[in-house]
DNA sequence: CCAATGTCAGCATAACTGACATCA
DNA sequence: CTGATGTCAGTTGTGCTGACATTG
């Protein structure tokens, strides 16, 4: 019980975890291989196509480099293959193999099933409000005016 | 525009990145130390009589080591200190410098004004909402019965 | 002796920046 | 030449486990 209420970014923060561990739970329990958490995100993002590694990393959010890391991971677990693009040399799509498919759709099965459960915990219309709040458009990052605060006592040393 | 509906736990993710990104880039601005999330996170912990460390590991959710790294890193920065405590001695109390105190006020005022700010995009009730989905007793991360998931044509290697 | 606490050291992972070759 | 891409290398930060001393 922590003293103050909990705040915004550390409950969705919580929130997330909590479908983490009970995923990688859910597959460790299923025998499948490990797959570590930026693995996950960056097999969330590819599409039936094949996508580029510059491409993952924009949708993901990272440099290219972190998500050829995690590429690669996927490449030597199997799950991940790399072809060349058909009509631009320069490029290489990453596709999933069958084995990458049957646990991508297992993936997601487990999450249809971890959502079921929430909503059976704290009802469904909870979790659909959870979800419609997610996915308003946000925008960006705000930059607020920041209040001064003064010390009552302790004098300001940064003017 | 990922191809595929986003998942609930990147969602999540997403959502505490939004508010993370703006608070670093708030601070920052406001030409404050740097704070990383994880001493963020200690922060919040904190309560006004003093916390052991690991009382304070326990309310984050972490080991003793790493929490006591956090501390370590905002002592250096001057916004904790450490103080023995008053009956116990092998105990020590950390609590916030005055400095500290006003990092954390400010910090709390500029998630206040995030919050407002988010309001006003998204509506008042879709952020309570949020808060209200998010505050709801979620309970364990649930073991789920994973279905079983055959691969169309190709056969399984792995039993 | 036992349990909890505080601390130090080492290790793994995942993000970053820097650099470079390739190709449209 | 410029820009985008794919790749390799090194660095940093943050979490973990292991180990140990101290204290009630």
């Amino acid at each position: 019980m922590p003293p103050t209420p909990r705040h915004l970014p550390q409950l969705l923060g919580d929130a997330r975890r909590w479908f983490e561990d009970a995923m990688f739970t859910a597959l460790e329990a299923a025998g499948e291989q490990p797959v570590t958490p930026p693995q996950a995100q960056l097999f969330a993002v590819l599409d039936e196509e094949g996508t580029t590694v510059s491409e993952a990393a924009r949708r993901m959010g990272v440099t290219r480099q972190t998500a050829h890391q995690a590429v690669h991971g996927l490449v030597a677990a199997g799950m991940l293959e790399q072809v060349p693009h058909p009509t631009s040399a320069r490029q290489r799509l990453i596709r999933r193999t069958p084995e990458g498919e049957r646990v991508h759709r297992r993936a997601g099965l487990i999450l249809e099933a971890l959502e079921a459960q929430l909503a059976e915990r704290v009802g469904r219309e909870t979790v659909d409000a959870l979800r419609a709040a997610l996915e308003a458009p946000w925008g960006p990052p705000p930059e607020v005016d920041l209040p001064q605060t003064q010390s009552p006592e302790a004098p300001q040393d940064m003017w």
